[in-house]
DNA sequence: AAACTGACTTCTC
DNA sequence: GGAGAAGCCAGTT
């Protein structure tokens, strides 16, 4: 069941299921977790990621697209390449949204 | 158990 | 359009 995982433990799952070349923004993960509005909850989850090679958090992204956090490699610049390498389309500096943002799991 | 923190979001100036 | 402040949620100390 969803509720018998930690909240940590939903937004794991989610954000290894967010399909190559999308993104999504923390709350969207938050919602899909049964909890919206806790944007700040799933960053908090992304920085305690035991298993960054597991979970993608890179394709996590702020509500604007912007690439906030990363606390591997080079941080954000490192996220951005993984991002680009991933397919995502970037516009500014920033995830273009309208094109590379998850739909969600009804995509 | 209470208080503080943080990879957010949104409003206002 | 950029900077600052307030609000929300879950986790950690």
């Amino acid at each position: 069941m969803n509720s018998s995982k930690g909240f940590k433990e939903k937004i794991y799952d989610i954000t290894k299921k967010i399909p190559k070349g999308k993104v999504a923004t923390y709350g969207q993960l938050a919602a899909l977790a049964g909890s919206p509005g806790a944007a700040r909850a799933v960053g908090m989850a992304m920085k305690t990621n035991p298993i960054p090679e597991i979970v993608p958090c890179y394709k996590v992204v702020a509500s604007d697209g912007s690439l906030t956090g990363y606390s591997a490699g080079e941080g954000i610049a490192t996220k951005k390449e993984k991002l680009l390498k991933d397919g995502v389309t970037f516009k500014n500096n920033k995830v273009d949204l309208t094109i590379s943002q998850w739909s969600g799991f009804n995509q």
